[in-house]
DNA sequence: GCTTACAGAATGAATGTTCATTCCAGTATA
DNA sequence: TATACTGGAATGAACATTCATTCTGTAAGC
């Protein structure tokens, strides 16, 4: 096995574990052994458990953020986009549950509070479609004039919840369901 | 101090380190030194940490339940008893910060999986002013026409995030920004 | 081709720390 | 005095991290 792969079992071994069972229920032992690996192992390729937790964190906002991009086209209407960009998250975090968990997890976190608070204040560079979308939505009036975090909550707010009871399997999302769920949110944001 | 007053103080002291640094970050020692008692105390009031968690849970509840039923009335329109709903319960948890934090950390541990789980299953009896609101909108068509869990999301989606950034000093809400955050809300589930 | 030597990688038992919970000597209450 | 309650030290379990040791692949020497 190259050093890269076993890198990357380490963080597949990781996301699962986290996932399924919480960071307070992933001891690194447990990781190590998910991943083949030997639990010393685990500290050549990460200084410690933090350092790990925040890489995989980065990895799957990346590919969240590729999976999204493929389809956007920032030419269409506003409403045309907003409602691609809700259609492919809550897409996406239905076909990679455990991804969601994690995001999940994370968000809910001491890791994710620092996160945010960075964001928010702006020390952190955002390639964020949303932000973009919205700030230009309410300046040709199509949205309505809230803080950029109220557009948020309004957008993401519902698209969570919902994809975590898809996934606990409280209710089945169809195709149909999640657009109307997204045009729901619309509804909630525009003029 | 008398034996219900102690009990308080312990309850009291767990709502505010829980909230503040999360069930982790709160020690029993720690709760115990904040109550004034010693940290064999705690156990004679409650059998062990998970019953003093969950006890708690149910105490902010009632309050919650209180305080937002005092002014609600239900023969009023369905969009004015949302809108009412959904003021006062922002409302209460901006004057009660710890309050909502604690319920956040709640919900997003295993304790809250749990709870989330038997109440969707049916299992838990819920005094639900929402759930009623909802079914009654939809039979009347004033509210789309989505499963119960999609007009709660739609509903508490944007309401936390907004108490949340609100009570870590990212926006400040003012009653005027709340009531049109409430309506922007009803824009997302009305027909 | 085959052996030997060696650096770097991997291992997992051992360590130190952080708790929840228990226990009991001391204190209040009756 | 007898009973119940309290504080906080003691206990033991869980866990992240370390580090002495073992393994492995490569390359030099023959």
């Amino acid at each position: 096995m190259s050093k890269a792969e076993k890198r990357d079992e380490i963080v597949r071994a990781a996301l699962e574990i986290i996932a399924e069972h919480g960071f307070h229920g992933a001891p690194m032992a447990m990781i190590a052994e998910k991943a083949g690996v030997g639990a010393g192992t685990i500290y050549r390729y990460f200084e410690n458990k933090d350092v790990l937790i925040n890489e995989l964190y980065r990895e799957l906002e990346d590919r969240i953020y590729a999976a999204v991009l493929a389809g956007y086209s920032s030419d269409k209407p506003i409403r045309e986009r907003f409602i691609y960009l809700g259609t492919a998250v809550l897409g996406y975090f239905i076909a990679n549950p455990l991804d969601f968990r994690y995001l999940e997890q994370f968000h809910n976190s001491p890791y994710g509070m620092a996160y945010r608070r960075d964001r928010i204040s702006g020390k952190k560079e955002d390639r964020d479609m949303y932000r973009e979308l919205f700030e230009e939505g309410v300046a040709q009036q199509v949205i309505k004039d809230f803080p950029l975090v109220v557009l948020f909550a309004l957008t993401f707010g519902p698209i969570l919840p919902v994809a975590r009871d898809h996934i606990l399997n409280f209710i089945v999302l169809d195709d149909d369901l999640i657009l109307r769920t997204i045009e729901a949110c619309w509804d909630g944001v525009k003029r």
